[in-house]
DNA sequence: TTGAAAGCGCTAACAC
DNA sequence: GTGTTAGCGCTTTCAA
């Protein structure tokens, strides 16, 4: 009989059962290998349910040396790409019986490695990378020491945006969805085209630019590229400079859906008609684009699949059972919305931007 | 001398320092209120600081019975308001050192309890409500008794909207907000106002009912009521219900910005201007309704504020120190944008909307 | 196939 | 002020 006010622990469900606590334990932990008779195990679970035993989660994780949680690291939970990413990760792993700490980097890289040291220390199961890497040397090297640390004690660590080649990844293809925009405005008939790009350093951004590159350089095109950070304002204000350079273009990519709608928002208030003066992509697809206006045009990437994916992927590594190739890319698609139109033809010839 | 290979634990630290386990233990424990001498403090640590040690988080929480980390539970970390409230607990508690747990319930009463009953058995410190409660009283009972569980522990349960009254609150000032918004539209001149709400039996819909109702009410208006949801997807459809009922209307008070951004979406797709045919007018002041068009008047609520108050108030809780009153209201203000203006008189007298 | 026993690393009575 | 000691509840050798 189990004391009272205590919640039952393990030796009351073994006396219960009249088997030891060992034999209790075997019976009970699902991955445990060890033989067992078939009465025994009965008995025991017999005994668990009677007593309605949850086993202690701290006192296994200090044997174990694991917690049985998960962890995502996002460069800003208010951004709906990551919030959408959070919303699948916390599903598949609640299902898992696993909670998932958030960790909201704010795309500061100590803030990140501050964060990092924390779950390695709270010796979280699995960390899983949300936002793509720095192209730094320090960074890395720092991101590098602490996954080595994770998986060191046994902790699985899943990439699920461009980060080191030697992690277990789960990307969106961003190199091709780029290149997916990008042939769209080229045959829409633009031939002035404008990037307006993430923070320069991340490596998301980079695979972006370089797959809007690729097209517009084929076809002949010189892309006007402006920075931008993948914030809502940095969109309007990569508008803004774009309207001030003066530059003639009819078409702007944008690399995030967040930058576009600033980008669409700083074109209306200056008077520019979308799609009739300038057109307008994204990237991403995140939700509610259609409450936007004009709608936007975007390369969806499937946000929740990595998520899950991403979820699955760090199980299998705890497992031991992951065969798969490291690196699995999640393809993307151009979904058509009001944003982007053929070109007007104008008198001179030139862009209707600048 | 730590053995080789295992981190150093607090024995290595004791003897490193000449002293007992248990004198490093209190030397280390900022709670600790036994006296200490300045030397032994000193030497303690001295050598945690030589050896990096890093106390066991597993094994501290096994012995005081309560993991040192926070959890929040939101309706849907994808809406803006909930993305700023995990935003503003996440970093509050990493400051204390504390990970934050992210529980989405999808608006479901039994994910809800779901993750309820697994935070309790993981005996987290804190578990913060971001949202609102039902007003349903199974569901109210099933959670007081998860609540009771998690206090029996020496967790600490807050409200950061409508809860139970007996917790710990820190809510904003939804009636005030409500009525704020109401006494707007009256004073610009409009009498015939209709109100989408949210979920019926959610209690911060409740309050903000109230809100609007004891203002139109004062002023001889009787509102057109909708029902929403919460959702941009729920506001739109409220605006088309609006105006399929054919109720004559110059304003809309919209109960959160996210169904208020469905309800510019719907009306200017139908052809209705705003704020020249009808005034639209949000509740939360979430980030971002500067991109939108026009620009969302709406109440601003300090949800950062209220996140980090939600934290410290867990905290003092945990301490024993939390001698405030149980709720603590955050004050709420209007911020007029573009979204609205006086009502056009037409010739009939009759509203814009229907 | 089963069980006894040794910890995981720490905190908190309880002496001194 | 300091130290000794007994666990927290579980997994896992090791021996039977």
């Amino acid at each position: 009989m189990p004391a009272a006010g205590r919640p039952p622990a393990l030796v009351d469900v073994a006396r219960l059962a009249g088997v030891s606590l060992t034999t209790a334990s075997r019976a009970l932990n699902p991955d445990s290998t060890h033989p067992i008779s078939a009465s025994a195990r009965q008995r025991v679970t017999a005994a668990a349910a009677q007593l309605a035993y949850q086993p202690n989660t701290m006192a296994r994780a200090l044997r174990t040396r694991r917690m049985p949680t998960i962890a995502v690291l996002v460069h800003d939970v208010a951004d709906p790409y990551f919030a959408e990413v959070i919303r699948a990760i916390s599903a598949s792993a609640s299902e898992e019986g696993l909670l998932t700490f958030v960790c909201n980097t704010e795309r500061d890289p100590a803030t990140e490695l501050r964060y990092l040291a924390m779950l390695r220390l709270s010796r979280v199961a699995a960390v899983l990378f949300a936002g793509g890497g720095l192209e730094d040397a320090a960074y890395r090297r720092a991101v590098d020491e602490h996954a080595a640390g994770i998986a060191a004690y046994g902790g699985a660590v899943v990439a699920l945006a461009p980060r080191s080649q030697r992690w277990a990844a789960e990307v969106a293809d961003n190199h091709g969805g780029a290149a997916l925009a990008a042939e769209h405005v080229v045959r829409l008939g633009h031939r002035r085209v404008a990037l307006v790009m993430g923070p320069e350093r991340l490596r998301t951004s980079r695979e972006r630019e370089a797959g809007y590159r690729s097209v517009l350089e084929a076809a002949g095109i010189e892309p006007v590229v402006v920075a931008g950070d993948y914030t809502r304002e940095g969109g309007a204000a990569a508008a803004a400079e774009l309207l001030e350079l003066g530059r003639e273009v009819t078409a702007v990519l944008v690399s995030n859906d967040n930058m576009a709608i600033g980008v669409l928002a700083a074109l209306r208030e200056r008077g520019v008609s979308v799609p009739a003066d300038v057109s307008v992509v994204g990237f991403d697809d995140v939700p509610g684009l259609e409450f936007i206006h004009p709608a936007l045009t975007t390369v969806r990437v499937p946000m929740a699949a990595i998520g899950s994916a991403g979820v699955a992927r760090a199980l299998a590594i705890l497992r031991g059972s992951d065969r798969n190739r490291r690196l699995r890319v999640h393809p993307v698609e151009l979904v058509e919305r009001a944003s982007s139109a053929p070109p007007l033809r104008t008198a001179t010839g030139s862009g209707a931007l600048g």
